[in-house]
DNA sequence: ATAGGGTTAG
């Protein structure tokens, strides 16, 4: 009787609350809605309460989810059920209560995804999150997993500083803090990272210095980094130190060795890897396609396309089931090499074993038909893509640009970026900056100061690609002082100045102010062993076109001893300084110098003593040239060859009848 | 988790 009741009453106020519904603003009725929504809650009466769902005010809605916040269950059908009809995230506390729970049944996928949607969409700061996080549940719910989700969903939208943060709040707080959430913040910052990972291993060694142990994830982004720094020895180095601490290596880590290997050349390093893994894991690992594909990307690189391929077919051989990678690999190994037709029999092959043709795939090629000035080839095969529903990506867009720029048509190129921009295709800087070196190249260096500006005006942040060729375009002006402040621009914005802004200011220096000046720079490079052969080269080429003969020939003779690579382009400078003096005789010798040091003249080379023969020999010499250079494997410059050579040939009559 | 395609220097 008592029971029954209770329960005509309830039922009293559920009523009431419905139909009073939003109206109500007094505390009391809102007391009331609050109260039938738990009631029928806890019975489980969904029905009634997706009556009342268009009842539910933004304040008692986050009443609810802290009443239920013990009950997972609950909580998640209720999300289900209310998110349809209102945004869960208008209210900070529910959105984390509804995001401990999910983590807490292991539904990693939607936290993230809510713990996202309020860092973009509502403008919270992680560390606003985790506030309320650490507030709702802290006694309740000792669980570490939300914090890792909560620092992934950081490093996920790209955010090293809220990600840090919320390590850093924790650690201050006397919280704990996963080596989870220390790997999934390194492994963003070392992808963030240059060349050298300097903060890598700054916040690595900041977390060895908690007293945290590395597990196989650690090592494996450690032995990244390494790989990254090109420093192979010490990744296999860190390898066994890994073995002695008990920790077995994965397949993850055996490829990062086997794929450092390969992108410094030392294909040996990696095969043997390939072929003692398991030896070297106890018999625990086995090569997988990404081991396979590394291998294949690695000979590939290095023009051995076909020992490339051997491996696809060991691959298969094994039980392997290559993918879309492994061929676009080797298409893109044959494309490198001009061999248009095997890569696109690679391509066939692809096909026949049920893989589709990817972007990438047609980007690998519409790129090479470009630098082969097939510009009809190229867009054909751009439609056909569009056709076939794959779509351009920024690749392609820059390819195109690209493209258009390198075969004459810088306009066509502009009214395609300007399309592509207005539809905010554009995610990265990398499309800009190969329009504004052509803009440069084509001494339009207001119309790349433009676009840069209109780089700002979209949001797109200028990389240090985009300050290098605004330094170099400025440098090639003349425009010395431009230049420099472009650089104090790269020091103001905390960017790194790499080698290749360095080299362009030197080249600035040799050709506008003095090779004096140039000299100093290089010394200071050479300070920071930042310097490479083109820097070398540049400065060969400062001390030629200034006339210093002994400087240039004791710098030569230096880079030949100290065993700093020396290159063709480094005979082509010399070269060119010969024939500029009229000793054309010495000029050819050093083109026979540079074979026997297993440097092959390339056709700068062919140009460079071509025209210069030209001026004062006869026209059966520059044949000659002609011949000697083409059976060393020369391709000779097409221009070069229409305007002086051939018009050579027909003088002597050799020409076609 | 690790593997494939586009930019800057002589």
């Amino acid at each position: 009787m008592v029971l029954s009741l209770f329960g005509l009453k309830r039922r009293h106020l559920f009523v009431r609350a419905l139909h009073l519904g939003k109206q109500f603003t007094t505390p009391n009725a809102e007391e009331i809605l609050f109260k039938a929504i738990c009631v029928n809650l806890r019975e489980r009466k969904w029905r009634f309460l997706d009556q009342l769902s268009s009842s539910l005010t933004n304040s008692v809605l986050p009443r609810v989810f802290h009443e239920f916040r013990s009950s997972p269950h609950v909580v998640l059908e209720l999300y289900q059920r209310v998110s349809a009809s209102k945004s869960v995230l208008d209210s900070l506390e529910t959105c984390c209560i509804v995001i401990q729970t999910m983590v807490n049944c292991k539904n990693y996928d939607d936290a993230l995804f809510l713990m996202k949607e309020l860092m973009i969409r509502r403008g919270y700061s992680p560390l606003e999150i985790l506030e309320v996080l650490l507030d709702t549940f802290a006694s309740r719910f000792p669980c570490d997993a939300v914090f890792d989700t909560l620092v992934r969903a950081c490093t996920e939208l790209g955010s090293s500083e809220g990600a840090y943060s919320v390590i850093e709040k924790l650690r201050t707080e006397g919280l704990f803090v996963s080596i989870h959430a220390w790997n999934n913040f390194l492994n963003h910052i070392v992808k963030v990272d240059d060349d050298v990972c300097c903060r890598f291993w700054f916040f690595y060694k900041e977390m060895v210095s908690y007293g945290y142990f590395e597990n196989v994830y650690t090592f494996n982004l450690i032995i990244y980094a390494l790989c990254k720094e090109c420093k192979l020895l010490a990744a296999i180095c860190v390898f066994y130190k890994m073995l002695k601490s008990g920790i077995v290596p994965n397949v993850v880590t055996f490829n990062m060795l086997v794929d450092g290997a390969c992108r410094i050349s030392e294909m040996d390093v990696a095969l043997k890897l390939v072929r003692n893994v398991r030896i070297m894991s106890g018999g625990y690992v086995v090569p997988n396609i990404v081991t396979y594909n590394c291998l294949i990307n690695g000979y590939c690189k290095l023009g051995d396309v076909e020992i490339g391929e051997r491996f696809l077919d060991e691959m298969i051989e094994t039980g392997l089931e290559p993918n879309v990678r492994t061929y676009a690999t080797l298409v893109d190994g044959y494309s490198r090499k001009g061999m248009l037709d095997e890569a696109f029999r690679v391509c066939d092959a692809m096909v026949e074993k049920g893989l589709m043709p990817n972007s990438v795939v047609y980007n690998t090629v519409i790129h090479r038909l470009y630098v082969e000035g097939d510009v009809d080839g190229a867009s054909s095969l751009l439609s056909d893509m569009i056709e076939k529903y794959i779509s351009p990506d920024k690749f392609t867009h820059s390819i195109h640009e690209k493209g258009l720029c390198r075969n004459g048509h810088i306009n066509e190129a502009l009214s395609y970026h300007k399309c592509i921009v207005e539809k905010n295709l554009t995610e990265d800087a990398f499309s800009h900056n190969i329009l504004i070196d052509y803009l440069c190249k084509s001494r339009n260096i207001l119309a790349a100061q433009q676009l840069v500006c209109s780089m700002f005006v979209r949001g797109l942040i200028p990389d240090i690609v985009t300050y290098g060729t605004m330094i170099d375009g400025y440098c090639k002006e003349g425009n010395i002082n431009r230049a420099v402040e472009v650089y104090d621009d790269i020091i103001k914005v905390k960017k790194n100045p790499n080698l290749v802004v360095y080299n362009s200011i030197l080249d600035g220096l040799c050709k506008e102010v003095s090779v004096d000046v140039a000299e100093v720079l290089v010394e200071e490079l050479k300070g920071t062993s930042l310097y490479d052969v083109i820097t070398h080269n540049t400065l060969l080429n400062g001390y030629c076109i200034s006339g210093k003969i002994d400087k240039a020939l004791d710098l030569f003779l230096k880079m030949r001893k100290e065993r700093i690579s020396v290159n063709e382009v480094t005979y082509n400078i010399l070269i060119n300084f010969m024939c500029k003096l009229g000793l054309i005789q010495h000029a050819k010798e050093l083109v026979s110098v540079m074979i026997t040091q297993g440097i092959f003249p390339d056709c700068i080379t062919y140009t460079t003593l071509v025209t210069s023969m030209n001026k004062e020999s006869s026209a059966e010499e520059v044949v000659e040239l002609h011949d000697y250079m083409v059976l060393r494997g020369v391709n000779p410059d097409g221009e070069t060859y229409r305007t002086i050579v051939y018009p050579r040939i027909e003088q002597i009559g050799f020409g076609l009848d």
